[in-house]
RNA sequence: GGAGGGGUACCAAAGCGGUCAAAUGGGGCGGGCUGUAAACCCGUUGACUUCGGUCUUCGAAGGUUCGAAUCCUUCCCCCUCCA
């Protein structure tokens, strides 16, 4: 098997693929451009597509190139795959900046000094805003029949639940289809990857193209990952987890790999670092936590970076250290004004964006210290000459959140 | 176009004149156990509070009533069935 497939196999990316001996040759025998589409509705990417951007950096690092298909055109339709209702529609200026900011991901996720694997981006609005109705009707369409496309899961699914499909949507595998037909053609495309809801809209195009063509083009799926909990991989108490610092910090980002699930460690490490399938096998057996720590460092390196990341397992040993001072922690600077108010007012003025009553149901239920000595009392005052020895004082609100108070 | 069903807190879903800041479940948060895991147990989950209370919520706006999420009117939105 050529060597890309088998780790892609290996490090469990493998869900399907169409005539895999022929693509096995194919990618053996010369370097050769794949794309994934990516959806454009939310300023970022998160979690949940980290999966294909993985495989676009494991096919750069066998030699192939990636291609980049952020969805201006699709995007303003809206694929119908796994999902149970039609989707918002985006305005041009929204779906615009979105792609702009999730250029920066890739940039960094595909950065490659060689000049011939570098990634190419493309936005297919660019042709799918050019089609003729009737043209594309009597090119495209007539490969297309409705008793096809009505066994596809995206539609049947629609269907069964009675749950409206519009036309508009019914038409995005056609699109997809055509979209890939397009790279075949523009941009010597051979492969599409995707995810395992994507299969359908895949082998649409891969049809096309060959009906088209003549050409012979492949498919490759991905696994839909689960967390052992049963959860979709992704979403956390705290929403999304976005691959962009600003919308989740890298420490955020950090801690989300650190609380993997034990069950689930192994299986990230191949997924999501760089570390080879060999030294995996040799750490495993390794203390757990460890390996959390090692996955959390080489996946928030391989997105934020050597810098952020140090910072980020520094300050995670800082936080759950067990009574420390809590000196390299962020620093909040407040007034003696604040000070001089109660315990409600000083966190309030910390951790904006928590009510006040919540503030004290906090303190009542004994989640609230400073310098490690749990306060009780909602109307606790701090006392200024906690501050004289170190300059600050620790808060802690809950486990997880610590702050350095300095006046 | 016709007939019916529905919009309740983060989500799902009860309530159908007062005892409703609204059952229950999920989620979240906090505590316990522990390993920043899982499982489990407990508490909590509108805001403000001088902890006595006060104020604002049940699609929107009006109305009836001492009193409305609950009744009436109008409007908006969603769904199903028929055409």
């Amino acid at each position: 098997m050529n060597n890309f497939l088998k780790e892609f196999k290996d490090r469990g990316y493998f869900y399907q693929c169409t005539n895999e001996k022929e693509l096995s040759y194919l990618l053996s025998k010369k370097s050769t451009n794949a794309y994934i589409g990516f959806d454009s509705t939310a300023p970022s990417l998160h979690v949940g597509s980290l999966l294909q951007i993985m495989c676009l950096r494991l096919l750069q690092k066998h030699g192939h190139r990636p291609i980049v298909l952020l969805g201006g055109g699709t995007t303003r339709i809206g694929d119908p795959s796994g999902k149970e209702e039609t989707r918002k529609l985006l305005s041009e200026q929204q779906i615009e900046n979105n792609i702009n900011n999730i250029k920066r991901v890739f940039k960094i996720f595909l950065k490659n000094n060689n000049p011939q694997l570098k990634p190419i981006f493309v936005n297919n609005y660019k042709w799918l805003s050019k089609l003729n109705y009737i043209n594309f009707l009597r090119d495209i369409g007539k490969h297309f029949t409705i008793n096809k496309m009505l066994t596809f899961d995206s539609v049947k699914l629609r269907l069964q639940r009675e749950q409206s499909l519009s036309y508009m949507e019914f038409n995005y595998m056609i699109l997809q289809a055509y979209d890939f037909y397009e790279l075949n053609k523009s941009k010597n495309c051979n492969l599409q990857i995707g995810g395992s809801d994507q299969w359908g809209n895949i082998v649409n195009g891969v049809e096309l193209i060959k009906r088209e063509t003549g050409n012979h083009a492949y498919g490759l799926t991905t696994p839909l990952i689960t967390l052992a909990s049963g959860a979709k991989m992704g979403k956390t108490e705290k929403g999304a987890v976005w691959l962009s610092k600003e919308m989740l910090s890298p420490y955020d980002y950090w801690q989300f790999w650190r609380n993997t699930d034990d069950r689930d460690v192994l299986k990230f490490l191949k997924m999501f670092t760089d570390l080879s399938l060999g030294e995996i096998e040799n750490s495993k057996n390794r203390d757990i936590n460890e390996l959390k720590i090692l996955l959390a460092n080489n996946a928030t390196e391989m997105l934020h970076g050597k810098k952020e990341t140090e910072k980020s397992e520094k300050l995670a040993k800082n936080t759950f250290k067990e009574n420390s001072t809590g000196e390299n922690l962020p620093a909040i600077k407040i007034n003696n004004d604040i000070l001089s108010k109660n315990l409600v007012e000083l966190i309030s003025f910390v951790s904006k964006g928590i009510s006040k009553s919540e503030i004290r149901r906090l303190i009542k239920s004994n989640a609230i210290k400073i310098d490690n000595k749990n306060i009780n009392d909602d109307k606790h005052t701090v006392d200024p000459n906690l501050f004289i020895d170190k300059g600050f004082i620790k808060l802690s609100i809950g486990k997880k959140k610590h702050f350095k108070i300095i006046i």
